[in-house]
RNA sequence: GGCCCGUUGGUGAAGCGGUUAACACAUAUGCCUUUCACGCAUACAUUCAUGGGUUCAAAUCCCGUACGGGUCACCA
């Protein structure tokens, strides 16, 4: 029997060989620098801001040039896979306005692109017939080994402080004549199909990463499985040389957590004499955890998955430059220079990427989503406010809605002018901090007022200022100098100067006086300008909520 | 334990043989101001984990040490 007999037992109905797989899958046809990247998540859970680095990167990558970005559903791991997690990847991109070109989508059986498919589990012949193109060649082999025998390996490895792994006397059944082979199988025992490395660990090769730069490693020499005995599916290693090959991938942008695996990469390449695509090796994403920084974590950190986001209601753009700042060190800078481009005009250049762990600063999220969404116009914050409670807060959303152009006029208090304010950093920080302008959710309030001022204090600036004083119609220079006149009135002091230089000659500050009014308006100390507040309110509103004091 | 990578202020970091060691965020103080926010100003690493070497000159180059991280599955 020859390698080819038993290739032939395993894999009877293979007929295509790999040089069909390759006039199938032509060298793409793309403009000079163009780059193809693509993401490709295995469906096990929800998306992890690192995937979403990396998607990112794809993304702008791919855009520079005129490139393709690509989505490829890893599901080789049936054990693992988590229902809606396909689902919600795309949600993702879609929310991030980072559609893929080339894609397939099972549930709506769509499928775009010339070099799928592009769910793993429906490339099953591609990869069987490049395993058979291996066994024939004599480069892979089946393996009898079972997990008790491996686990025992393994034990004795650590204790005679030996590498760990199936290589050289260990890899058991690699020489194993075909005849052997095809006996065990024929009698039903379970099998793995190994690489039949050919690399000598005590020999080094070069290899370049593009963000880390010149890297040295031993060569790989561990006949690491290529194909798994439960569902028949390549390992990783082998899907993505399969894979990126075949559907022509220039860039692969992944987690660093990946390096150690270049070995195993390298040799596989090499073995089907393909050119390796060029690799970007992503930050890991750190989190401060008291006094540890550590790898942020899905299941301890909030914010370590993607929900987090869309849940709080930071804007896509927030979120975006905040990933993008901590994936290129001059992107910032970028920024500064192009206020308005769109993060895909910016030229992102792997070695500007920090090379070891990069921690994700919410507090710089914040800042960026801030003055972000100070920026915006009235009705942009609304229409995302909108979008945002209708899915996080429906009573709030049909609130807003009721009173849409009051709301925005609210929102629009110190906005649109030079030096707007920066209140809030996502769409649910705003409910907390527009309520009161709403009688709806003016109810069981406390007042806020200092215990300073006591009830007479409070009820005689009240009684003077709304009976005697106060005109719905007034512009802002009449309102305040006539709450200055208030101010002289009640013994108070109307110049600020003038009361710090000598706060005991006087009964309070014109401060004083327009906080009980704040306070009895709003209930709180802090607000934005009173004058708008009170325009906006309207008097009919104010009177009713002055009675609610007493 | 093997292999790989890293270590510049609270954080992200620039710098790549000669700089007062950029910049941004955070923090503190002050100014402005009816509160808050905004804005403005100032402060914050005498030093680049550490020991040694090369050099007229080192955060920058070399070696060792310490510490941190990644990885060593029929998971991706």
């Amino acid at each position: 029997m020859t390698t080819k007999d038993l290739a032939d037992l395993i894999f009877p109905n293979i007929t295509k060989t790999v040089a069909d797989y390759e006039a199938m899958y032509p060298e793409r046809n793309l403009k000079e620098g163009a780059k193809v990247t693509r993401y490709a998540p295995s469906p096990t859970g929800f998306m992890h801001i690192g995937n979403f680095m990396s998607a990112t990167i794809d993304y702008v990558m791919a855009k520079q040039n005129n490139g393709v970005f690509y989505l490829r559903n890893e599901d080789t791991d049936s054990a693992r896979e988590i229902e809606g997690a396909v689902e919600y990847i795309r949600h993702v991109l879609q929310h991030y306005n980072m559609n893929p070109d080339e894609y397939e989508y099972r549930d709506t059986q769509e499928i775009k692109g010339e070099y799928g498919p592009y769910i793993q589990s429906e490339r099953k012949e591609i990869y069987h017939a490049f395993i058979k193109h291996l066994i024939i060649e004599g480069k892979a082999y089946p393996c009898f080994l079972t997990q008790e025998e491996m686990d025992s390996i393994r034990e004795a490895q650590t204790k005679d402080k030996r590498r760990i792994g199936i290589y050289g006397r260990y890899a058991k059944y690699r020489n194993l004549t075909p005849d052997e082979a095809a006996e065990r199988i024929k009698n039903g025992e379970k099998y793995t199909i190994r690489l039949k490395s050919t690399g000598d660990f005590n020999r080094k090769f070069k290899f370049n990463d593009l963000a880390n730069g010149e890297m040295e490693f031993p060569e790989n020499d561990i006949d690491i499985p290529i194909m798994k005995s439960s569902n028949l599916l390549p390992t990783y290693h082998f899907a993505h040389l399969v894979d990126d090959h075949l559907m022509r991938t220039t860039h692969v942008v992944r987690g660093q957590e990946w390096i150690s695996s270049i070995p195993i990469h390298y040799e596989l390449f090499k073995t089907f004499g393909f050119k390796m695509p060029k690799y970007i090796h992503t930050p890991l994403i750190l989190k401060k955890d008291g006094d540890k920084i550590r790898k942020i974590s899905k299941r301890l950190d909030p914010e370590a998955r993607m929900t987090y986001y869309e849940e709080k209601g930071y804007p896509i753009y927030s979120v975006i430059e905040a990933i993008m700042t901590i994936a290129n060190s001059n992107y910032e800078q970028w920024r500064e220079g192009h206020p308005d481009a769109p993060f895909t005009d910016f030229d992102f250049s792997p070695k500007k990427m920090s090379s070891s762990g990069a921690l994700f600063d919410l507090d710089k999220l914040d800042n960026i989503s801030k003055n972000y969404l100070s920026k915006l116009k009235a009705t942009e914050v609304f229409n995302l406010l909108d979008t945002w409670s209708s899915e996080y807060d429906k009573d709030f959303n049909n609130l807003i809605n009721k009173y849409k152009d009051y709301t925005i006029s609210v929102l629009n208090i110190e906005r649109e002018q030079k030096k707007p304010r920066k209140d809030y950093a996502s769409l649910s920080e705003i409910k907390g901090q527009i309520w009161y302008m709403y009688d709806e959710l003016f109810t069981d309030v406390t007042y806020n007022f200092d215990s300073k001022y006591s009830k007479e204090d409070i009820n005689e600036v009240l009684t003077s200022y709304f009976n005697d004083y106060y005109n719905e119609e007034d512009d802002k220079d009449t309102w305040f100098n006539k709450m200055k006149e208030l101010t002289d009135k009640l013994g108070y002091c109307s110049n600020m100067k003038e009361y710090k230089e000598n706060p005991s000659k006087y009964k309070g500050s014109v401060a004083d006086i327009s906080n009980i009014i704040r306070v009895s308006i709003t209930t709180l100390t802090q607000t934005p300008d009173l004058y708008i507040i009170l325009k906006l309110l309207g008097k009919s509103r104010i009177k009713e909520r002055l009675s609610k004091i007493k």
